[in-house]
DNA sequence: AAATGCGTTTGATAAATATCAAATACGCTG
DNA sequence: CAGCGTATTTGATATTTATCAAACGCATTT
């Protein structure tokens, strides 16, 4: 494992507190391995064996019903992914793929539990991040019962917006069809829901999205803080 | 506390492998309190004070937006509510209210927290608890994104029907409006798929929907195991 | 430059869902 | 049991979303 990559690791909420004996301890199990576009990491119903923590690239989960995928939710660096079918021992509820060259951290599930066991303050991080975990979903699930699909993509643009802290323009790293599949719509829908937020303050230029007036988009999205702040 | 309550408390998966005194300590501090039908326990956006948990009754999770409230989640007894805001320490993303008379045991958040870094046990099923919830959570996401409202329906009164064990017939124990709100439709659409679904080896009594052809429903709801199996 | 292939957009139509209005059913009170 | 108020269903219509088909754009190849 290179230093640097070392460093982002320890860096990780997930790991920053813990004590060095178990960081090693989790370390020394873990296998670093790259992975090209495209590769499935994960498939739905399989046996939790490793926790993952994707260390650079980007990864989607999602899962595959009548033929049609649905996306989960998006990962990026660096965080971990899969972790609640890891600590509660269970299969896997969704595939998951990688969307760009990945190099992806996999640590050996038992190991993970032995060492929640054995040190404190890696048990009440694991916990914290199932918590928010679980209120990521809850949050998309509010924005599915609450929101138009225009809504929900106007809304997904200011939230990469602010993450992306370049502010004023995007770049999807991925086709339509898989953005599709995130906003909960389909490829063809996404493309008319693109054109009409050109009516408010957005231009689309292939993948890139340029936010031209972000008070006319937010006018028009009515961002919610406990749907769409990443931090509440 | 009556005993058979303790004895039901101590039966919970929260709190059954933990050490004595941690049990002690947590139910030392909680308040036992009981509210008549229609009350709004949480407010969304308060601060996290209380783990409840359901000792009897019935208690629903939702949200209100743009003035039409939402379902997130039922909660049966006996669990708990709001694990993952008194984890994180962080506001509650939903409300909660009674909808019917229940017994709630509620334990100081701060104490929750503490007893977690004391009681490795206590640390292992909060985990797990919280994986679980975040697993149907992910799973009711998925039932947003592959099926239509009338698919939810059939595949919650199969889901019901499963839990009550009486096989056969449920008898749903709040109004039409509420049920709506958990299947993510309107009153009036969840009345004509409720019609439909007629069709389909079900007959509706008022609140009592009866399940004639358990056969004939599951061959239209078609329930997944990673959907709608809960032990999954 | 023409041809090919793939991703994306646009158009036309169908299906699902929501909304508004009215009728009906139901439970409760007097 | 009648009358009343509320919940539920039904009907008509509008809106949203999906589906199928075709056109377009763009990059790469020949």
């Amino acid at each position: 494992m290179r230093p640097h990559e070392l460093t982002q690791l320890t860096a990780l909420p997930l790991f920053s507190e813990m004590e060095e004996e178990s960081l090693a301890s989790l370390l020394d199990a873990a296998l670093l391995q790259q992975f090209p576009t495209g590769v499935i990491l994960i498939r739905e119903g399989d046996h939790a064996d490793f926790l993952h923590v994707l260390v650079e690239g980007l990864v989607e989960i999602f899962t595959e019903q009548n033929g049609v995928e649905w996306g989960i939710s998006l990962v990026n660096p660096v965080s971990t992914f899969i972790l609640a079918a890891v600590v509660s021992d269970q299969p896997y509820l969704n595939s998951a793929r990688t969307l760009a060259n990945s190099r992806i951290l996999l640590i050996p599930a038992q190991r993970v539990r032995a060492i929640f066991d054995r040190d404190v303050a890696f048990a009440r991080i694991v916990a914290r991040e199932l918590a928010l975990a679980y209120r990521s979903s809850v949050k998309k699930l509010k924005g599915y019962m609450a929101r138009s699909s225009v809504e929900r993509l106007a809304n997904w643009i200011l939230a990469e917006a602010r993450k992306d802290a370049a502010q004023g323009n995007i770049v999807v790293p991925f086709d339509r069809g898989t953005l599709a599949s995130h906003i909960g719509t389909t490829r063809e829908n996404l493309s008319r829901s693109l054109a009409l937020l050109t009516d408010h303050g957005v231009r689309i230029r292939g993948r890139e999205i340029v936010i031209d007036a972000k008070d006319q988009l937010e006018a028009f999205a009515r961002p919610q803080r406990f749907i769409d702040d990443p931090t509440s």
